[in-house]
DNA sequence: AGCTATTGTAACAATACTGTAAAACCCGCC
DNA sequence: GGCGGGTTTTACAGTATTGTTACAATAGCT
């Protein structure tokens, strides 16, 4: 789903300032103050990137980078320093760090590198990143690749199921009006009368529900639409 | 073999210099001082990652990065630029750089930052830094001397297969529509009406897939293109 | 229970879109 | 001019996907 960063800075604004921003982009952030927390987190959790201050409390940013690189020589490192000093950029790309940021930088600027960094890294760490897929029951649907793994084994997606179902995962828990579903998947008028949308919400539940007449996660409201939910009905 | 650099850069004092310690470090670079000869070498050559100035006459670094990226979505760019305008950076990253230094920078600094990305650039990048040669089931391409092996024996290559699998071996794992596949390998306009593109995707299927009629690396994408893919299907 | 609007379902029709083979074409060469 | 390799066009078959129709089932209401 949302890629997995780890943030170790010791300083609460910027620390706040980051999460908050990053948070914003769509990724699942923690953050820790010290390396030693890192390390551990490092140690037993799935990180797609590290943000790391060099200045830390207890054991510096250099050494936990070693670490880092020593028990994952692929994870991206992207460091963070108050320092500008030329030699201290030059330690941080040398022991490891994939990139290096000289604070004070720009929010922009640093999305752009962490996102470039994410991107890059799919292509050798398979299984992480954006494009991921969604859960939901015993299903899990992949939207780039448009494909989904069922209860029932593995099963292509057609152009159009796939804007059902990013409509629906977009709008979990909402409830979608006819009208609402028919114009974003179909770009149809509001007011187009079609059993079409019943057919795809049938197929919907033959492909993903446990027992199609019993739905638990496309339900209908009756005179309302339709609602997706991922986990069981409610 | 040492990595190949694209150096474009249109100062002479500057490029001497780069030129000087990237061959030091061991790197063969070609260097050329517009945007135009960078392209035109970026399509008919293989480099491991081209550094580019931004300001340069003829169109400009940003122009000839979107370029690059369209033709080889991984090929690693590094920009360079005496502006230090943040938005400067900004555009750099978002027209698909993968780093960028602002002049003067330091040496030190430069090399390990090149250095960086050719490390990870081969773990996602087959056919750079050893062989020529492109490797996917059971078969071996050497887009250079034009010619395969195949299950079922040598194969000569033509002109367009070899552009074709150029075009799916730089963007593998990706969508490509007809229309991109027609611009890349024909040049023809986005909306040509034609079979030959299905006729070359056969010959494709015919020589490198063991089931042709159930391929597993040249996949159709109803409605939307093909996909090249080097282990088997997914 | 009976009525009605709404939704579920299946079969089928209509549309793309893709695969394939054969014929036509183009171009350099003898 | 004829030949041969390679490419493009033509023509059509094959299939996947989407849309329609007709009707059954159901929920909500009185």
């Amino acid at each position: 789903m949302k890629p997995h960063l780890l943030l170790v800075e010791d300083e609460p604004g910027i620390a706040r300032g980051l999460v908050f921003n990053l948070e914003e982009e769509g990724f699942k952030v923690t953050h820790v103050e010290t390396g030693e927390e890192a390390l551990d987190l490092v140690w037993d959790e799935h990180f797609d990137l590290v943000i790391l201050d060099v200045m830390l409390p207890g054991i510096s940013g250099l050494e936990v980078c070693q670490k880092i690189r020593r028990h994952d020589s692929r994870l991206p490192v992207i460091m963070l320093t108050a320092r500008s000093e030329e030699q201290d950029r030059i330690d941080g790309l040398a022991t490891g760090a994939d990139d290096y940021l000289t604070k004070p930088f720009s929010l922009d600027e640093f999305m752009l590198r962490v996102k470039g960094m994410l991107r890059r890294s799919e292509w050798y760490r398979p299984g992480s990143g954006l494009g991921r897929s969604y859960r939901f029951g015993s299903n899990e649907v992949n939207l780039k690749e448009q494909k989904a793994m069922t209860a029932r084994g593995e099963l292509p997606l057609t152009e159009l199921e796939v804007r059902m179902l990013r409509t629906f995962f977009r709008h979990e828990g909402e409830t979608l009006s006819r009208a609402e579903l028919l114009a974003a998947v179909w770009g149809m008028a509001p007011d187009t009368e079609t059993r079409t949308l019943d057919n795809f919400i049938v197929r919907m539940r033959k492909y993903f529900e446990a027992d199609p007449s019993k739905p638990a996660h496309f339900l209908t409201l009756r005179g309302r639409g339709y609602r997706f939910s991922r986990r069981g009905s409610q």
